[in-house]
DNA sequence: GGAACAAATTGACCGTGGTCAATATCTAAT
DNA sequence: ATTAGATATTGACCACGGTCAATTTGTTCC
């Protein structure tokens, strides 16, 4: 029978096989970091061979993908604990943890940026879905007077993100990263969201 | 004599090989475009060994910085000639060949986005000098009634750099690129230059 | 059990960016 | 012209991500 949709066939090995890469991957990163990932070394340790890796990921970067997503995954459940921020500096806080993680290493940074919308549309990855989940929070944070009205709060939300990949693509330019982090978001967040009267 | 600062010695020679080699990068580039660019083929064509190259530009992206550099500043050249635009979607407009460029390819993209902040002070590369040059423009024409005058023109500037790299990358993903970029940055740029009165 | 098919796994192999000790070339001082 | 020291060039070599035809393992039906 072979029906639109049989998506049944040998899984139980595939999957144990997937967990081992996933697993020996996260001890990896644990030991020497993300730019210390070597597919070689995850296989080797999965006791699996090179091929069995490209098999379960089109490519490390999707490896990558998964893991970072995770990790965002797990800040934005924090995030989504804390309570509306109803200022900007609060908004700041609140943001930070996320922004810390996507500051930590430049190589990580590119990943997320160069991942965070999808390549195509079958291929939503982890990342894209953590963009997506994010999106949702800032909406929700800025429905609130405290913030302008002039504009949706999608449209905010967009900017939040912009200038928050701004202020950490920033950060890791020499000649701009003596101001610390929130420093920098501060002015941002604060003309895009309360925007001081016109003068004219 | 050993003074402090001694930048003399053997240069006929070396000037003629790195022109050489990057007269063969263009090339390549014209006939292949950025992403068949292989430094296998630059070296070839230039008659010199790999490790040459390497002697030239300390990685393949260094060649790319140059090459992607002189193309911005053709660009900007232009954008220079141009008169101050007085609205947002004169800007926009103005701003276009600019846009594109940066959209033609999401490796370019990657490499420019990479590249537009120096990874350290010695090292600024000729992207991120070209964004020098494009923050002056923007500070330029943001100096100008039409447009809010609550921040600084420095801040507008950072600000059309953050969503003009968002609209972008936004414009590489499947499942937001089915609006054309510049009906993308008019709502982002009308909502940042120019907002509306606060309602409370 | 075994035949027949599908799916997962293997590892030798490739492409390409990047390194480095050895060599060739240039410059300047005698 | 010769020598010494610096600078440029060379190409064999390595690292690492990614490929694929061959093989093994699992599944299904008799």
């Amino acid at each position: 029978m072979q029906t639109a949709i049989m998506t049944k066939a040998t899984q139980a090995r595939t999957l144990k096989t997937r967990a081992r890469l996933l697993e020996a991957a996260r001890q990896v990163v644990e030991e020497q970091g993300y730019p210390g990932l070597r597919t070689e070394e995850v296989v080797k340790r999965a006791g699996t061979a090179k091929g069995t890796f490209f098999a379960h990921f089109p490519d490390k970067e999707a490896l990558l993908d998964h893991l970072i997503g995770e990790d965002i995954d797990g800040i934005l459940e924090e995030m989504e604990a804390l309570p509306a921020p109803k200022t900007v500096p609060d908004l700041i806080e609140s943001l930070m943890p996320l922004v810390t993680y996507m500051a930590q290493d430049r190589d990580i940074f590119d990943v997320i940026i160069r991942r965070s919308g999808a390549a195509a549309i079958e291929e939503i990855g982890p990342i894209a879905v953590t963009f997506e989940r994010q999106f949702g929070i800032f909406i929700h944070w800025l429905s609130n007077p405290a913030f302008r009205q002039d504009v949706s709060p999608d449209l905010l939300s967009e900017g939040v993100q912009a200038f928050l990949v701004q202020a950490v693509a920033l950060n890791f330019c020499a000649l701009h990263n003596t101001i610390a982090l929130p420093d920098r978001l501060l002015p941002y967040l604060e003309a895009w969201l309360i925007p001081g009267p016109q003068r004219s």
